[in-house]
RNA sequence: GCGCUCGUGCUGAAAUUGGUAAACAGACUGGACUUAAAAUCCAGCGGAACAUUGUUCCUUGUCGGUUCAAGUCCGACCGAGCGCACCA
């Protein structure tokens, strides 16, 4: 056995745990105006936390107990998005309730937060699926209703066939849905919309304004809400029995070359041939790729010919009329001018068609463009000679003043479909009147509740069933049928960080008082999988509440942190079964089960059940404590970047606290309390220059971690507390009262990483009465003019044309002639050497560069 | 095709405003302690050359540019990851 004592996590983490529960030190105020909202995106209660549940959480911690110690009221809540199909899965599969099922859930992932040691406010605890927050979440609703942010109508929806719903543009990744992974296919269905394509532009507008996001989030925003700046041309037909085709461009200024228009397969043009068979066949095959990603992938592009044309709006010309298979019916006008010189999908119909054309835009290789820089226009009347930009601005003049164009901006971004088929869920306040009025559900009478003990083993949605759907309308006491559809879950995540503000108002969803001091949230993080769902949808949730009169911002997250992936390495057999990495054998580089099968190395990948790969967090705070768990999930890697686990890291990390704690015990360290600057309480034991070194050290060690940890650079963070340590262990003996000073302030520092272990030295080294939880962090500060005493020295880099020749130590701020008269002292031969210098860079207390 | 992010040792990585490249770790190698192992402690750890333990040179994907000075700024190219995509 060892020699030394191993530490004692487990009752040392559960006494702090239930000190702080004690205590109720995390309970947040709402004093002053220093404020820090923190919040990490709530997990769903499936089980057990994972690892990635451990990272997100450690780094809302972190910064959570970073900013108490600076003075701020800081609120850092912790919910669950409880609502889903899991459960429901889990009670058609194991006819469990839903209810039960998640609560247990809840129950034991709360457990095993609160030994990670969380600085979590528990008093303000959210669950989506009870009635206290899914009530003011109806209310929400009416309210959207009323103002015209909701509506309900027949459309062409994405229903998942395994999952048995309807999932919303977002949820469907690749013609995939985003949880089952099942081909998506279209449905006519009737659905509840909510109107996010209202604050289209302001969504992306206002992406410009959200400087604490990252670039990354921001782009793919602004990809999803896909802003086109163009022109609606407005097409009249030589055949004066039909009507105008409108199509929309990007590219107005090409019109000269438009050679004919497609069509998409549903354009009310098609009723025309509704009876023509081979039209028939055209329409049902594009019908047929419109809706699976991989034939559309591979189409060829074809079309039917109308025998119609229209007439080009300046040029006296025909213009042939075609259906296509490649224009969207739900993008735009669901028509397109086509101008196949400048467009390789046009040019691809246009050859197979045998359609003419003409070229409108010099080429490129052309000289004359290459002199200007630009192409040109040609062949185009009045654009001839003009830049594609002014050219544009040109026709589109010439659009709107003969009346057969418009500008016009239009943006991908589509209504929110938010009806689903299932029972775990929020349901839809609304009743369908046998009069054929539909109504919403009167305030008093709400919440409307899901019905406690549900059939799951008839088929369909448990919800449409007499006895729940069956009701009658308060007002006029007619027969009514309640909507049996329930809200999609994003819908409860878009507003749980307003509910967190005032949790407990039974009267509305939040007081806006409440609202208005803690959000904006300050820092929130997650993971990047959110990046165009819930965080577009809670930037929506704002906007839509603004517009129903709510006094509240615009933007729900300040800075947005996205945490990387928890990887591990992955096995497979000669059968590609995945092998769990603990049951692996290492040999010179192969690797085998434990009855000799060669196995192959896979590559280091997201810790998921289905690779085999994953680590419990359980075992791990159980083995090591939640102290080494925290410490090694900040050490590594950046938090935005993946962190690789290693089962040698999480064990070299228990080591380096074991020997922390062991020492500072051994030496009997003292804790003290001094400010930044201690230097009275240092003239008291003699101090001399030996000691220079390591205060400075310890002083900017203070203001570096401080910056860092703001910055969200934990890994550099805990690299200079490792610094430090590895400075105190060097300096223990030589000066009682800097090395207790040096040990206090890394307690101190050390803190938001490992706070039980921060505390416990504390109160070894004879902190009473108080906790480093309640103490403030500790001051950084700038110009350390040491003891009133001659300047530090400092290193000078000595550099020959840039290159890097010898470092000398000096005395800081010489200027140059005292820097040259110091070189010459220390370096005699140096600079004869050099014989003609044709100039010195000379940076003070940094760099003396001679170029010769 | 369009966009974003990023290329640094065996590995994770570090390097305020351009100013000592590789901090802090992991793995590995050697040594001390031990009957032995573990634990612990000490040392080494980008490459090359000359030389006998110090000196010189090279090194941040490739090529070029700006600068006294480039991992960092600019341009082109190569490569990786992610997002979007018959969006007119």
């Amino acid at each position: 056995m060892s020699n030394i004592e191993k530490y004692p996590h487990k009752t040392l983490e559960k006494k702090w745990q239930e000190e702080w529960n004690r205590s109720n030190v995390f309970k947040s105020k709402k004093i002053g105006p220093k404020k820090k909202y923190i919040l990490e995106m709530f997990p769903y209660p499936s089980g057990n936390i994972h690892m990635g549940h451990v990272r997100n959480y450690t780094i809302g911690d972190v910064i959570a107990r970073f900013y108490r110690s600076n003075g701020f009221n800081v609120l850092h809540p912790m919910g669950w998005d409880s609502f889903g199909m899991p459960a429901e899965n889990a009670a058609i599969i194991n006819n469990l309730n839903p209810n039960d099922w998640t609560q247990k859930n809840i129950s034991t992932m709360k457990k095993q937060l609160k030994r990670m040691g969380l600085a979590i406010d528990w008093d303000r605890e959210v669950s989506t699926c009870s009635k206290e927050y899914y009530k003011h979440q109806q209310k929400l609703f009416i309210e959207f209703y009323k103002n015209g942010l909701v509506y309900k109508k027949d459309s062409l929806v994405n229903w998942d066939p395994v999952d048995k719903t309807v999932l919303a543009n977002e949820q469907v990744v690749d013609g995939k849905g985003w949880r089952s992974g099942a081909e998506i296919e279209s449905k006519v269905l009737s659905q509840w919309f909510l109107k996010i394509s209202k604050f289209s532009k302001e969504l992306l507008d206002d992406l410009d304004k959200l400087e604490g996001w990252p670039e990354k989030v921001k782009t793919m925003q602004r990809n999803w809400i896909g802003k086109s700046d163009g022109c609606e041309i407005e097409f009249k037909l030589e055949d004066k029995g039909f009507e105008n085709i409108k199509v929309f461009t990007t590219r107005p200024e090409t019109i000269y070359g438009a050679a004919f228009l497609g069509l998409s397969f549903d354009h009310p043009l098609s009723e025309v041939f509704s009876d023509d068979a081979v039209f028939q066949k055209f329409r049902n095959d594009a019908e047929k790729i419109s809706q699976k990603k991989e034939l559309l992938d591979k189409a060829k592009k074809t079309g039917f010919f109308t025998n119609l044309f229209a007439l080009h709006p300046f040029l006296k010309e025909k213009v042939p009329i075609y259906f296509v298979n490649y224009v969207l019916s739900e993008y735009g006008t669901g028509a397109i001018f086509g101008c196949p010189a400048h467009d390789e999908r046009d040019k691809e119909f246009a050859l197979k068609f045998k359609i003419k054309y003409k070229s409108v835009l010099q080429d490129q290789s052309n000289e004359s463009s290459l002199n200007s820089g630009q192409p040109q226009l040609i062949n185009s009347g009045s654009l001839n000679g003009l830049s594609v930009s002014d050219a544009r601005k040109k026709i589109i003049r010439e659009f709107e003043n003969n009346k057969s164009g418009i500008k016009k901006t239009l943006y991908r971004l589509k209504d929110w479909g938010v009806s689903r088929q299932r029972y775990w869920g929020c349901p839809i306040p609304i009743i369908y009147r046998e009069d054929g009025e539909v109504i919403t559900v009167p305030e008093s009478e709400l919440p409307v509740l899901l019905p406690d003990a549900p059939d799951f083993k008839a088929s369909g949605n448990p919800l449409n069933q007499k006895e729940w759907k069956e009701t009658k309308c308060t007002i006029t006491g007619l027969s009514a049928i309640r909507e049996t559809d329930t809200l999609d879950t994003f819908v409860d995540s878009s507003w749980y960080f307003l509910r967190f503000c005032d949790p407990k108002n039974d009267k509305q969803a939040f007081d806006i008082s409440e609202v208005k001091y803690w959000l904006p949230v300050d820092h929130y993080i997650g993971g990047i999988e959110h990046a165009i769902l819930h965080l577009l949808y809670s930037r929506f949730f704002m906007r839509a509440l603004k517009h129903c009169g709510y006094n509240v911002g615009k933007e729900p997250f300040k800075n947005l942190l996205t945490q990387g992936m928890v990887n591990h390495e992955t096995y497979k057999d000669s059968n590609n079964i995945w092998i769990e990495p603990d049951k692996v054998i290492k040999k010179n580089n192969s690797y085998f089960t434990a009855d000799g099968k060669e196995l192959k190395k896979g590559r280091s990948e997201k810790m998921s059940k289905s690779k085999k790969n994953t680590i419990d967090p359980e075992s791990i705070i159980e083995l090591y404590g939640a102290d080494t768990a925290r410490f090694f999930m900040m050490a590594d890697s950046p938090p935005e970047r993946d962190l690789e686990w290693s089962d040698e890291g999480i064990k070299a990390t228990w080591k380096f606290l074991n020997k922390i704690y062991n020492h500072l015990k051994s030496i009997k360290h003292k804790f003290v309390i001094y400010d930044s600057i201690p230097e009275e309480k240092f003239k008291e034991e003699e101090f001399d220059a030996s000691n220079q070194k390591p205060y400075q050290d310890i002083i900017d060690i203070v203001t570096n971690t401080t910056v860092d940890i703001k910055n969200y650079r934990f890994n550099t963070a805990v690299a200079k507390l490792r610094e430090l340590a590895n400075i105190l262990f060097k300096v223990e003996n030589k000066n009682k009262l800097l090395n207790n000073y040096g040990w206090s302030i890394f307690i101190r520092l050390i803190y938001p990483f490992v706070p039980h272990l921060s505390e416990e030295l504390a109160f070894l080294g004879g902190l009473k009465g108080e906790t480093i939880s309640e103490m403030p962090w500790p001051e950084p500060s700038k110009n350390i003019n040491f003891m009133g005493k001659a300047p530090v020295k400092c290193n000078l880099v000595i550099q020959v044309n840039g290159k890097k020749k010898f470092v000398i130590s000096v005395d800081t701020n010489l200027n140059q002639d005292e820097f040259l008269k110091e070189l010459d002292k220390q370096k005699p031969d140096f600079r004869i050497t050099l014989k003609v210098v044709k100039k010195l860079v000379y940076i003070k207390n940094k760099i003396a560069n001679f170029v010769v």
